[in-house]
DNA sequence: AACACTTTCATGCACATGCATTGAATGCAA
DNA sequence: TTGCATTCAATGCATGTGCATGAAAGTGTT
């Protein structure tokens, strides 16, 4: 296992190079299988999109992983949430957007910075996340392979 | 490392579905990662997207790879890349028009069955390529890990 | 031949995303 | 205080993608 190239490794490992666009590709198809059969199944029996369950699911770690009510329930901050997922801040934003408009979570100003929001799950976010969590559970494990 | 799953390991395995969220959530990570620095790199250096060059990549392939001069050089089926690449059929048909209008593939009708069409890469698309594939290889090498 | 069905690729449309910018709030320094 | 750079989130714009459809060509049945 090639542990991390030298910058002007191009032609030596030519093998090892290999393996690697070979690991690529598999990730590749992997990706595209799996996240288009949540991407679906989600949305037709949940109405909501891969992105946006995400979303639903760090919010929810956050709210189980500390029992101190901060601020409200599992608030998350919105740069926080930026570096914690693999969405861009433009289209985090969006996505939170949609979700509030959907009832699912709720942005609050911070106080203390007011620059920043703070994103919660309502009642209505914390039961579709409870379903929706089985389904993506049981996508990914047919779907995995 | 939990080899393989088997097919019906939806509810049992309650420890083992967390580990494949785990790697889900790894390999989205990665894959925005990995893609981002090569779409970018790719653009900035050689003008085209990644799905341009995996597109070119698969061409190239294809040609190394059968040394009988079937019709022209490297041709490949429109249908056979729709299911070797992890591109949707609308969304490959559209980077192929992409290439073809950068003039780096060529597009021709199959006599024997009027409906298909046949890619084939210009002298342009090899150059692109070659140029582009060491970009490629050791962007990968930096970022997968 | 005539008809229905399938396959193959292109395209209109809606939408999610990234980039760059904007606007607001903050922090720091003179 | 004023002034300037920084941080944070939202948004205009351009673009790539998927879904559904359309058109053309092939296949099969009667």
């Amino acid at each position: 296992m090639p542990t991390r190239a030298t910058s002007k490794a191009t032609k030596a490992s030519s093998a090892a190079a290999g393996a690697v666009v070979d690991e690529w590709r598999t990730l590749l198809d992997r990706h595209a299988k799996v996240s288009c059969a949540l991407e679906k199944t989600l949305q037709n029996e949940h109405g909501i999109g891969l992105s946006e369950f995400e979303i639903l699911d760090r919010l929810v770690d956050a709210t189980d992983a500390s029992a101190d009510s901060s601020t409200d329930q599992g608030s998350y901050r919105m740069s926080d949430l930026t570096s914690d997922i693999y969405l861009s801040q433009s289209a985090l934003s969006r996505a939170v957007a949609r979700l509030e408009s959907d009832g699912l979570v709720h942005r609050s100003m911070c106080t203390d910075d007011r620059r920043a929001i703070f994103v919660c799950l309502t009642d209505a976010g914390r039961k579709v996340h409870a379903e929706a969590k089985p389904t993506h559970r049981e996508v990914l494990g047919e779907t995995w392979e």
